[in-house]
DNA sequence: AATGAATGAGCTTTCATTCAT
DNA sequence: TATGAATGAAAGCTCATTCAT
């Protein structure tokens, strides 16, 4: 065996390798920076900087800055969605497998603090902010149309198990996505890595049972509360 | 009586009015250039230009353009507790006081869209986001606890009242904060507008009574839900 | 008179002035610092040193760096065609009319050896030239265009006074043009400042009766000079 | 004979002849290169991507990126005097022998259209131009000094033959050359090719013998056209 | 020797802020 | 006090050159 046909393949794999090992490290360094200088307050020097590398490089493997935080978000993003989606292993109970669910979404936060600061500072989680979508445009619609994708999904699970009030499920997945976004919010304003099953449950508790006393007499809830109106 | 005196007190009061004037056409000038660009796409420059004024004038009310955000944060922010706070003429029942505090809030929000893309973006809902910090540093956790204040304040009168699950009032607190940011978000995403009453019906519907089922047999909700798993 | 209509002119006027004396500084300071560093080599930053602004200010009077060139050429272009036209002063006969042309353009190069050596530089002579015709695209073309027309007006002055061969115009311009230059880049390749009058002289003298012997015998020119030999 | 004398002499042999390969690759991409985008338009990697090789390759061949200018004008240029200089075939009067240079040089722009646009572009038939200059420095003169001495050359075999005004040399060279830059640089800005011959003809008449007509009366050309003005 | 990614100095351009009028 | 041009620090991006493979 010739050491030529190696080369041909071998020199692109380990040519793969480093490259992939350089985005890497540039993302790594840009999740950081961004996330405690925000997008505008990040100058380029910082993240290769921070990535030990030279600005130069950053533009090798990225054409702008903006691109830079595209791919940083489609990465973490999409490894966020892994988690809120039920998993095989979930239990059945809707309650349970929600409950599976949020605690690896509020793992995932907790485990990446520095992408939701960046996702919070991009509206990721909120579409249609200004910086946001003059930065992200047309992108940041898409990001946060899979994130509400999945979360609908999820949703959808819970009405056909019946353990969802019958109705239309937007507001349904709308509601579900703020109390995780204010438990998230709470985390990271928070130095306290606070017990992430108790609060799992807790917002999960008062995502299918409300706030409200549950004693309350003759309350008529499924049937009519949006008819009445 | 010698017309000095009047010179004295007239005229400051006009400049005053005058000042006044300019004050607020810089800050609605602000309020729109902000939404529409973000905070670091938005330059004195544009602000001027929707002000009708110049460049100069602009720094004449204001020392830095980090101000210029401070002062309309704080003013918008201030009339939006006014309607989130419980008013006299406001029904009692907590169910139903709850709900007229959102529809006002609710339609603050539609009435000042702008300003509500502006706070989104400053993480004005999300404290210690980022670019928020950044430009707004103590003055946001400032703001954002003058809020989160009026929201407990709510919730522990609903707790008062009876109305509310007897607990920790912070994760009520946040859980209500996470359903109006999710509603608003919707509203601004949306070019349409919505019944905001019907809007707010639901939204205090799912607080108090949750997305789940209300006819789960035997539900022990308020004892041990959580101690149960 | 109140003063108040006079601000409203004065002040204007002032501004105006102040406008053109920075213009033309920088215009000036861009003249020198081109000629000696060319178009590429010459930094903002030396211009504005140059000028001894800032370098803001010169964007506030051009928009890009390209610009500064256009402005510059357009207005010395401008200059130099006037000073090869023929005057109404000039005498009449084609021969001195075309030397008085010439000394204007020639004392024109002199005085402005800056704005040639930019000029040619910019291919300003030469069209299509290639950096030339990257930074100055179709201003490029109608500048040259411009010294085009005033040549061949000049030449079919000549065909119609009788002074020039009966023949196409295109190549007895060219031709003018070429000579033109030639003494044009002698002067500027040289530290002497020649006798313009009769470096004029000469070049017309060879534009009209040519390089060759006069008293060639019996010369029929214009039928068959290739013919003969 | 040993093999090892062989590699001495073969092994170089093929390695000078694949060396010549690459810098003649280079050069002709480099040349195309900077005749579409200027010198300073044309990166190495544009170049290299012409030659069908790697950045690198072209550093191997030549220390740097002004080194690939130098090499092309000196190749090229030396061809081009090649075909300016009298050829032992050329016809023995100097109206031919000069009409046939000019033919030659005509069909060398011509043929080398590219060339010709990076010489103007640095001013290598106008020496001192500034971006040239600051590129070129003193290869520029010497290139410059090469072509004009061909030219003085030619004109003063044009004198011992009697073909040529009996006067100071310089001028006449320096006309010769701009007559012929004129025409190269018509070409360069027409797309159609003319027909060579014609031009040059109609070139060299109007080199020897002048634009003005020829039958005006009594003109005392050699005299005293300086001494009466 | 060929390759092509890494490097970082350098440049254009922007824009918050100042200041003379 | 309103004005708007002048200011210059700062940042994104380019590209000639280097160097490990």
């Amino acid at each position: 065996m010739s050491n030529s046909s190696d080369r041909r393949t071998t020199l692109p794999r380990r040519r793969d390798e480093a490259k992939a090992l350089f985005r890497n490290a540039i993302l790594d360094a840009a999740e950081h920076v961004f996330a405690k200088q925000g997008f505008h307050g990040a100058r380029i020097q910082d993240i290769a900087d921070h990535a030990r590398i030279a600005v130069g490089t950053v533009y090798n493997h990225f054409e702008q800055k903006e691109d830079v935080l595209h791919a940083l978000l489609e990465v973490r993003l999409d490894q966020m969605i892994d988690n809120l989606r039920p998993q095989p292993t979930d239990p059945e109970p809707f309650e349970q497998k929600l409950t599976c669910c949020v605690i690896r979404t509020l793992q995932f936060v907790e485990a990446h603090r520095d992408f939701h600061q960046v996702a919070l500072d991009c509206g990721l989680f909120a579409k249609g902010t200004a910086s946001a979508s003059s930065i992200l445009k047309d992108k940041a619609v898409e990001h946060f149309e899979k994130l509400r994708a999945t979360m609908l999904a999820l949703v959808n699970e819970g009405l056909q198990s019946g353990a969802l009030r019958p109705m239309d499920p937007v507001p349904l997945a709308r509601a579900l996505g703020g109390l995780i976004r204010s438990s998230s919010i709470g985390m990271l304003m928070e130095q306290s890595h606070p017990d992430l099953e108790a609060e799992a449950s807790l917002l999960v508790d008062l995502y299918l049972n409300g706030a409200g006393r549950a004693d309350r007499t003759g309350r008529p809830r499924d049937e009519n509360d949006l008819g009445e109106r």
